[in-house]
DNA sequence: GACAGGGTAGGACATTTGTCCTAGTATAGT
DNA sequence: ACTATACTAGGACAAATGTCCTACCCTGTC
């Protein structure tokens, strides 16, 4: 019962380590997030991280996995919002616009993250790329269901690279207008594949 | 006179370092390359890199310096091998080929740098940004010289970050198929610019 | 042959890091 | 009241890391 409570509305200490590991490795980074910081951030002294966690690599997998079912809600909301699939493309591309400040000032969470992991040569390489692959699915099936159904896979590729691009130069050059413009492109070019003035292949 | 053939001929320790930091940032990461990994590399003692370099921040601008002037020196030699401006943009689309295994491996290396040092907030971001601006410049003048004076800037950071993609998702997925269809598209992408087909503003 | 100075090796040092351990507190059920 | 369990604080510990220091080895010069 207080349990219950517990579970639903409070659910302090291990939520609290995950969000505020979620924040700070966006932020700075997991190699340059040390355990002093997330103590710091939730208020808690470092050796009892190991009651709720069994290693920092454990926190890693877990802020992967939360991260995970946060982008399979969101993707979940666009298929309810959005009456077409080239209204739910839209969705993806319009994270540009909603995250722009923090995309500016740290880039994109999902490209930093399996940048890194990849220098780390890190274990939960592949789990972070899989968050990659959630949006790469998900596009995948909305060119698919635009009768792009041949060349489905490499347009959700291409657009999670301009994505990525977008996010990269933006937080270099800390660019808004830069964003907006390259968003607005996105835009017409996938105006362009609807109407089938697109030609893919050489 | 000794000193000169040291200079210009040997020089042996600094710049055995300087390769060897510049090889290891790129593939570990600055943050995750220690001394004792670049004394293995180079094969000295851990101690005396202070006789060469007043800190590891000073062995990263250097290798930051270093990176420009290959860069320059790149970007004259495609000054001097293209007859056009789009054969000298195509010089700088071509790197994505190149470079493949490394980008597929490593990512880019000026991306990857220029993330890495937003999230330490090193006090060399900037300077590696400018690795950016070098790139950025130089296709600017090229699309100027290509009679698209007034959109130049905007189609150089275009390229820019369609290159950043195509490296940042090729490094996560391992996939070099992914790469040479970008670059085919990139190909045509940049024929329709000179075709004058391309509408950059709505 | 002595000497100076560029260059090197090796280790000392303090700090930070992830990890682990033990003792303590509070709360809930009996 | 008592005990068991959930949770926390605080520190111990070894390893790694950036930095610094001292002694040494060459090589060319007088």
């Amino acid at each position: 019962m207080s349990y219950f409570c517990q579970l639903l509305i409070k659910m302090p200490t291990r939520d609290h380590i995950l969000e505020a590991a979620d924040q700070l490795f966006y932020e700075h980074g997991f190699d340059n997030t040390s355990f002093a910081d997330i103590a710091d951030a939730v208020g808690i002294s470092r050796g009892n991280f190991y009651y709720h966690f069994k290693s920092k690599d454990d926190i890693l997998a877990a802020v992967i996995a939360l991260r995970a079912e946060k982008i399979q809600t969101m993707l979940e909301q666009w298929d309810v919002e959005g009456d077409s699939p080239e209204e739910r493309i839209r969705c993806f591309i319009r994270i540009l616009i909603t995250n722009r400040a923090r995309i500016i000032m740290h880039g994109c969470p999902v490209g930093t993250l399996t940048s890194e992991l990849a220098k780390l040569d890190h274990a939960s390489q592949s789990q972070a790329n899989s968050l990659f692959t959630l949006f790469r699915a998900w596009l995948t099936r909305q060119f698919v269901a635009l009768g792009q159904k041949k060349d489905a896979d490499m347009l959700a590729m291409h657009l999670l690279a301009r994505s990525q691009g977008v996010a990269t130069m933006a937080n270099a050059f800390h660019d808004e207008a830069f964003i907006k413009s390259e968003v607005d492109q996105m835009y017409r070019w996938l105006a362009a594949v609807v109407a089938g003035k697109h030609r893919p292949r050489s």
